[in-house]
DNA sequence: TACCTTGTCTGACTTAAGTTAGTTGCTCCC
DNA sequence: GGGAGCAACTAACTTAAGTCAGACAAGGTA
């Protein structure tokens, strides 16, 4: 079963045998990428979206002089670019951090998908517009808060999305970003990113260790610091679905 | 006809008769709004969705001491909240800035529009998925434009989606928005807002009128200033859409 | 072995933006 | 007609973050 942990963790009422079977059957094939490869460009025409099975993906919009901003990250468990199916071209760039290992499931096959399974067609909404309430929290840290705080937030949610689909162990976060990743993320320099770091560090938050891990020491504090509410991840907090279904 | 404006200059082929009729036919209820007042509070059970008959609807989210950073506009011709059809509570708040007149449309009729009309269906997913690349692009206005860049990427912006509901005379921007209200949603304080503007006013590339109007002077300066592309709204750019169907 | 390259890390200095504390002008309203 | 409240606007000062320039360590490879 290659994709069980689709929406783990935030459906109420798990998938049926038949639509995780359909699911699974859409899948055409599995691809490998290697870490820091170019998925999707922007404006190119897909046919294919792909979840991912295991690993992380960024997704980035450049800037005039090339300069990167991430919008968005995705890790196991999760549709990269399902958006894709209903725009066919995407409005920014998709690239593996690590190595990935990816679900191709064709445009043709989730339209199939979408009109016999309403519920399934239901969850993949459900999805994207989980997507939307993330890139509504990026604003969000990057308007409201300053350098620290913003890596605190990503950090933090990065850990939540994790533990949706058992990837987090309490301590090593398995997501290999450099600090010019977070950097990029969080609109500020890599020099400062490294400042930023040595001070969480110094304060017993969290300890990088040098080769994209690091080690969370003080999740607590790390979730006040980036005045982190996990809500809007739609799990089990205040917003969590009653339903998917219909009313 | 109410919702008329509904993706106007976005959908390759327009809806059809049945469609508009049918959407039309949805919505229960004309609701007006005074200026500033709140439709939807973050985390309340909704069961409606809005579209916008005419005016502007602000979306934030607010930090732990109540500072709001605007996430998202929304202007004659959108839905505010379609996205709280599948999640039934939002992760923001919704409020109006201007008066606003409002198409109430409940759940319960968005189901049977989206069982009986699976195009149109298609448009409405296709609305939310606009959002979501607007927010991208807020993403990257906050992450890697300065005060000025941010101010000049938002009104391009609004300028962008008021030409495809007829909204915008090439001078007058008629979204009555504070100063305080960009610095809300560009991420700075006021005092910053202002001398901005003054920058902008100074360069001859607009001239803020101090009641909210805003007179554009140099649209093609302001357009460059904030590394502005309007692609991303899917209008007639590279990124247009070919077919809403499958495939 | 020596050499690149890449990422982390640092210090010294500059600059963009935040903070504080106002003034001015307008509208609303008692 | 006099306040009260609010938005625009400003100057003076502080601070967070950017820039520049380089050290250091690890890994890859010629």
């Amino acid at each position: 079963m290659r994709t069980e942990l689709f929406l783990k963790g935030r459906l109420r009422h798990d998938l049926s045998a038949d639509e995780k079977r359909a699911l699974e059957d859409a899948v055409v094939d599995v691809v490998k990428l290697d870490p820091r490869k170019t998925l999707v460009e922007r404006g190119e025409r897909i046919e294919n979206s792909y979840y991912i099975i295991e690993g992380t993906m960024l997704r980035h919009i450049d800037d005039r002089r090339g300069e990167r901003q991430l919008v968005g990250l995705n890790v196991t468990g999760d549709f990269v670019d399902l958006h894709g199916f209903p725009m066919k071209r995407l409005d920014h760039n998709v690239a593996s951090l690590d190595t990935v290992t990816l679900a191709k499931v064709p445009h043709t096959a989730i339209a199939r998908l979408v009109e016999r399974f309403p519920h399934l067609a239901r969850a993949m909404l459900f999805s994207t517009l989980l997507d939307a309430a993330m890139h509504r929290e990026w604003i969000f840290r990057l308007g409201r808060l300053n350098a620290e705080g913003r890596i605190a937030h990503l950090v933090s949610e990065i850990i939540e999305r994790l533990k949706f689909v058992g990837r987090f162990d309490g301590t090593n976060l398995p997501v290999p970003l450099l600090q010019r990743d977070y950097a990029e993320a969080c609109g500020i320099t890599s020099v400062h990113a490294n400042r930023s770091f040595r001070n969480l560090r110094e304060r017993g938050i969290l300890d990088p260790q040098g080769d994209g891990r690091i080690v969370i020491q003080d999740e607590a504090a790390l979730n006040k610091l980036g005045e982190f509410d996990g809500d809007y991840l739609y799990g089990d907090g205040d917003l969590a679905l009653d339903t998917l279904d219909d009313r």
